[in-house]
DNA sequence: CCGAGTCGGTTCGGTGAATGAACCGATGCT
DNA sequence: AGCATCGGTTCATTCACCGAACCGACTCGG
């Protein structure tokens, strides 16, 4: 991380943390990762982040070992970035930002609602299956739209497929 | 938030929850006001932060009621600043992205550990007590140095302090 | 073969935020 | 009176973010 990106003598894993996602977009990044996004193109319409950011904060995750790029095809040469297995491990930050968002800022209005995928439980704020009492890992976690979705009315081809119920780390287009 | 610190049109409790707590340095004075940090003076001393950026970060904090400004003492007058509920609510921010720090960042080990106060089980990645299996709250958590604290040497008051088990949320300093 | 379109970027000038040092007012201590 | 402490504010410099333009590799249609 460039200078003056870190937070020098802080003693605490939490700093370290954070010089590596604690920058602005970062984890929406991340957060559309799990989401299924995999793509330049589809993470520039979905956030409205300026390019050079998009590409700095991509190149950062993969040297972090967040994200893996990776090449899908040949001829044209395209890219794809999916979430390594320390960047799935991100996911309890991920869903207790959501969760405290949720509850303090949007009034309990959920965008997004998580069910343990087979069992179909509800999963709580601390990641636990309402139904089976289980953690729910993020590959069988179940992200549907809640009652506070497309309060904002995007169109763009990631918003659209986003309505579609499917599972964390999924695809989500072709 | 002033402009350009905002995420604009995205969907998502996590864009609301960043606006507040995503800036840089904020969820450092979050962590250190867990851990017992009250006053101005001690989060400068303990940060290295720059004085205009702990203004302007504890003016926010305590507009978004995650911070209460309260005096202590008239003559000096004094102010001291206490996480309120919804602070007291980040904590499972806090505690996973040290978690994740501590295991993919410094390689297991831990600068701080907690365990579950009156119990006495150490509490997992998930803040679940290891002996009685219940989701420890912050003011039943009591912090501990781990193997990897103090790798650094601070000397100052705060530093210092925080080598004493305490619990969190009681004020470090009289 | 030519031209337009797509994808995944890089480059560049302008702007706003972070930084560190200096300064300041109220108060207490001696 | 003189100095120290606390909790800030002010200011000039540096740095990161921003949006728009540009670019190279490739494909497709005619």
């Amino acid at each position: 991380m460039a200078l003056g990106k870190d937070y020098g003598q802080q003693d605490c894993a939490l700093a370290r943390t954070l010089e590596l996602v604690g920058e602005r977009w970062t984890l929406l990044i991340v957060r559309d990762a799990f989401y299924g996004v995999r793509r330049y193109s589809d993470f520039l319409a979905h956030l409205d982040i300026p390019r050079a950011v998009l590409s700095s904060r991509l190149q950062t995750l993969v040297e972090a070992g967040v994200l893996d790029k990776r090449r899908y095809q040949e001829s044209p040469p395209r890219e794809e970035y999916v979430l390594t297995e320390r960047g799935v491990d991100l996911w309890p930050i991920v869903r207790s930002m959501l969760r405290w968002g949720e509850k303090h800022v949007q009034n309990g209005v959920a965008c997004r609602i998580f069910r343990h995928h087979g069992c179909g439980g509800t999963v709580d704020s601390t990641g636990i299956c309402a139904v089976c009492a289980a953690v729910v890992a993020p590959d069988e976690t179940e992200v549907a739209p809640g009652p506070g979705a497309n309060l904002l009315r995007r169109e763009d081809a990631v918003t659209l497929a986003m309505r579609r119920p499917h599972r964390l780390l999924e695809p989500l287009l072709p």
